[in-house]
DNA sequence: ATTATTAGTGTAAAAAATACAATTAATTTT
DNA sequence: AAAATTAATTGTATTTTTTACACTAATAAT
């Protein structure tokens, strides 16, 4: 028994992925590999399969592009103009997912051509994909306003000066780093720990850490962690 | 020339409802007119169509539904397991709409035997239509908090005791009536009107207007309407 | 030893949020 | 007509949060 005279798509899914590295916003791009747009910069995506959630169809692509699993991934808008596709109707739904740069591993499987592009450098990309990459940042500002989801950027240790300018640069604003430090601490999601990253300054700064704990029961919490006039366009 | 050896599956919209009559939240529910599950109560909803993108698809339903045009609908996220739908694998992607409920007029096509629930008194529904909707009710508390979209569920003229008892309503709890009219007035979205409401008092209550100018400028700002320790589960 | 560079820190003022209760307007009852 | 009832309306003082602002500390390079 099935549902008769009912057109069926093609639905796929495409990532956006989000990386940080220390000093300025990267985006993982794929050079597709195969028609139409062959070899044009592409987010990474593929079609769902007949056993799989949308979910799970994203989590096995991530997993084809980056070797890396449990990262924060999370569903956010579909696309689905008829035309979209040039060759076939797709019904694309996107996921944000937001991974440290340096635990991303260049896969045993290099066919996929994957490249880090800095957010201001970004080539052409396919279709609507450009689209698809400015709402997915707009939504990460409004996010990251309110949870401490950025840290899903950043590696196991990081510094306060790191911190700030990770949130400086997704709001492209600069902020005193007195009342920064201040409201951040008093998220109480910061571990000090003993030694210094020295590579940026002579004086070093301590690298600080999640703390994980916390961070679990935290992060589904609202908190104001930027000023609300900071977020200017789309949001949820 | 087709993307050839990948499945195609049946797309559908799931429009979930909200209305306020004034008391409380209401949920506009269908029984059901076809097999599976042939006059259990649903939420309205439908196959895409060869050419209509996801939005048309849900303007589409709520008007055959409502008789209504340009309301407020927001895509809201996909459910996608497999075995969803017992007959045949169906994606769904749900978009959640607000509606003055006396604007709303039974249609044309009384086909459907809609009818508001209140939501402390939901039916039993098909699928996985009740978890839609308690994630859908997670996500406007959320987003009412900052964005003063209940608006959207008023009619023209509403009182002030009438909007607070809307947001209590949401956020099951109760506010100080004076803090509440003061954060709500300095919003500069409502217009004092001559004339007053009085069928809820005595001494009736003034009736106020959105305004809508101000409104459109201001609909996609953040605002903390409401304290953020109110806003407890999901989110976008 | 001096210089250069970035990290780290405190306080006062302003703004926003909260706690709190008496008065007013109109209808209903006596 | 007066009194009682009911819900709407209104202000202030206190607490909390946010903002503005500048000097000292640590280390490497010269």
């Amino acid at each position: 028994m099935k549902y008769s005279n009912q057109t069926r798509f093609l639905v796929a899914v495409d990532c956006i992925v989000f990386g940080f590295d220390g000093t300025e916003y990267k985006l993982l791009l794929i050079q597709r590999g195969f028609a139409p747009e062959k070899e044009k910069w592409s987010l990474m995506g593929g079609f769902v399969q007949p056993e799989e959630s949308l979910d799970e169809a994203a989590s096995r692509i991530l997993k084809q592009l980056t070797g890396l699993q449990d990262i924060y991934l999370e569903e956010m808008k579909s696309f689905s103009k008829p035309n979209r596709d040039p060759i076939e109707r797709v019904i694309a739904v996107t996921y944000v997912a937001l991974i440290d740069i340096k635990k991303y591993q260049q896969q045993i499987n290099d066919d996929f051509h994957a490249r880090w592009f800095p957010m201001k450098e970004l080539p052409k990309l396919i279709f609507d994909h450009q689209e698809m990459v400015e709402i997915a940042l707009d939504k990460l500002r409004y996010k990251a306003a309110f949870q401490p989801i950025l840290f899903e950027l950043l590696p196991e240790k990081f510094t306060l000066p790191q911190l700030q300018t990770m949130y400086e640069g997704l709001y492209n604003t600069k902020f005193d780093k007195r009342n920064f430090t201040r409201k951040l601490l008093s998220t109480n999601l910061l571990k000090k720990e003993k030694d210094k990253d020295k590579l940026s300054s002579k004086k070093g700064a301590f690298y600080y850490s999640l703390d994980v704990k916390q961070y679990k029961e935290t992060v589904l919490t609202i908190q104001k962690i930027i000023p609300l006039h900071e977020i200017t366009a789309a949001r949820e």
